[in-house]
DNA sequence: TATTGGCACTCAGTGCAGGTGAGTGCCAAC
DNA sequence: GTTGGCACTCACCTGCACTGAGTGCCAATA
């Protein structure tokens, strides 16, 4: 059972190891942090810590380094929840302010993520499956080739090329547009699949082959709606935090692979403070063993939430990142939840 | 003046070195390649090679390595021009030929070319300076909150939020929008943002705020016709390639800021045979002096090419790398020019 | 009982010395 | 022009002693 004492110990571990990179011995926490008592008690007290396996001697003699049991205990009770510094809520404000549409916030939502926290930024699309369909157009490019065109009132555009086998004449184009639009739209992204699948065999039987291949364009659109896309920024960030080039290259992979990173996301909760974290070997089913992800909810309308947060080492600054991520998303929640 | 063996000579230490990435000895040469004379007289040819600073000795008694001048003479007169296995092409085909729409295009050969290549993949967005505008569409999202989108007949489609100071009547929404189209359709980028410039004066004076906002906001979207974007892949082979990691920060860097590659694919110009590379320290301006770029330019329409390429370590395989990208230009080319 | 100073011990890191070997440059001989 | 021979250089490895930060344990203390 581990003392009060004991816990400001290992807080002060974790904040100086964090800072400093190296393993911290009992001297180092008595004349930076003022406890009051003396090197050899601090030892008594690191002794409990490592039973608990809390904290770890790298070699025989050398300082302690937070295990990832203790970075857990750190997090879950010890991690100041200190606000941002009204410097940075104004940049945040500023900087996402100024965005033009939806792929505009999410980009400039990941930058700035990612230099608030000096690491790897990651935010998700919003999935909109209450989105419903406002608009669906239908362009000929070429005799054969179509673009189909998919707007929704979430402000969000799907494109999608259309290829037939023989070339088309451009009032059969219209009447198929018509239809589908008259199936579609004022619809859910589910209710409009749903319409659609059906659709083609209602035609006049010259239209069913046309109508059929953009139904199943359109339909695929909609599916697009619930596949789930990530944007991220930072990346060079792990070149500068990691001290060991080989750790970053599983980190760099996994960021290639999304769906990697977007399973992860999915298996994350909130605290009650919004934000989360899954710490180093949490992440070793992905790879990610030496890798901790700081992740909080966003809304974009009620019962619509996505995810974003940032990725680093294990030994990162919890509390900083943490602030950071919980205001960019309470801010990017009430960004769009305005409309 | 190094006479044809010493070339030979200088064929044989690039290849070796960069199978091994280990400096390349006589004796080592003599053994791997059948020159059919002894160590000394390959000696002899590498004095005059370091002589022309083709190569160098990184310590007094080590192997050589090729200088980047030896890269340069490598790249434009010994690196052969070897086609890509047919299981090769076959991949490229197949693996291309199942795209969607644009978008999904660059996506899937960004991605081919990093794992034909092993390296870092970049592909430039068309420009399309030639194309035209084919439809304007403006969606209502909210009473003052606008989707203006704007599609053109290379299929690609822009999309962007437009905010009304006070609410606007569909009717409005309707005659502007058919205005614009009047306006625009048929146009190339450049002569339908010159026609919407002077619109908003000649429409009725109830109309022209909205009008203004709206053509404005179209002729945002056009500008970004001729603002270059790059799509890549594959940056976690910087750190499998890569021995030392400080040296994949600058480059992680540079990733982050397309503007910088951007411009260095600008200032490249492709030889004979469509490829062309900058080595080493000829990129020393854009802080990536031990990195190489592979560039070939692709066509979309007569007169409309755009570039890509790949990244990588100095010491990277030129021959094959070229060979793909040249192989991929060349089918990107083909299957873009179709429409 | 908790805290403290003292002390022996451990072990990573560093600097030094010697040995090894891959590779070179030079030269005389072919 | 080519070759074998040879002395030379220097990165790299090994073993060794030394140093110092840090620990665990213990007896003394408040």
């Amino acid at each position: 059972m581990v003392s009060e004492r004991g816990l400001d110990v290992l807080k002060a571990i974790v904040h100086d190891y964090v800072a400093s990179r190296e393993p911290v011995g009992s001297k180092t926490i008595v004349e930076r942090h003022a406890f009051g008592v003396s090197a050899a008690t601090i030892r008594n007290d690191m002794a409990l810590l490592e039973e608990e396996e809390l904290i770890v001697a790298p070699h025989t003699s050398s300082g302690r380094v937070p295990t990832d049991k203790g970075y857990r205990l750190f997090v879950d009770q010890l991690a100041d929840r200190r606000p941002l510094s009204s410097a940075q809520r104004l940049a945040i404000e500023q900087f996402l302010g100024e965005s033009i549409d939806l792929d505009d916030v999410l980009s400039r939502t990941v930058r700035l993520l990612s230099q608030l926290t000096n690491q790897v930024a990651l935010v998700q699309y919003p999935s909109f499956t209450n989105a419903s369909v406002r608009h669906v157009e239908l362009v000929t490019l070429a005799p054969s080739r179509l673009l189909a065109v998919l707007i929704t009132d979430s402000g969000r555009v799907e494109q999608r090329i259309v290829e037939t086998v023989t070339p088309v004449d451009p009032s059969d184009v219209d009447r198929v547009k018509v239809a589908i639009g008259d199936a579609a739209v004022g619809r859910t992204i589910a209710d409009a699949a749903a319409a659609l699948e059906g659709l083609p065999d209602d035609l006049d039987v010259p239209l069913q082959q046309l109508g059929r291949l953009v139904a199943d364009a359109v339909i695929g659109q909609l599916g697009h709606y619930r596949q789930d896309r990530l944007v991220l920024a930072g990346s060079a960030n792990l070149a500068r935090t990691e001290d060991d080039f080989r750790s970053i290259f599983p980190v760099l992979e996994a960021l290639e692979q999304q769906v990697v990173l977007l399973r992860l996301f999915g298996e994350m909760q909130s605290d009650a403070f919004g934000v989360s974290a899954r710490i180093g070997r949490e992440n070793a089913a992905y790879g990610l063993s030496e890798t901790s992800l700081v992740v909080s909810d966003y809304t974009t309308a009620p019962g619509e939430t996505a995810r974003l947060g940032v990725l680093g080492p294990t030994r990162m600054d919890y509390s900083s990142n943490m602030a950071a991520v919980r205001a960019v998303a309470r801010y990017l929640t009430r960004l769009l939840g305005e409309s």
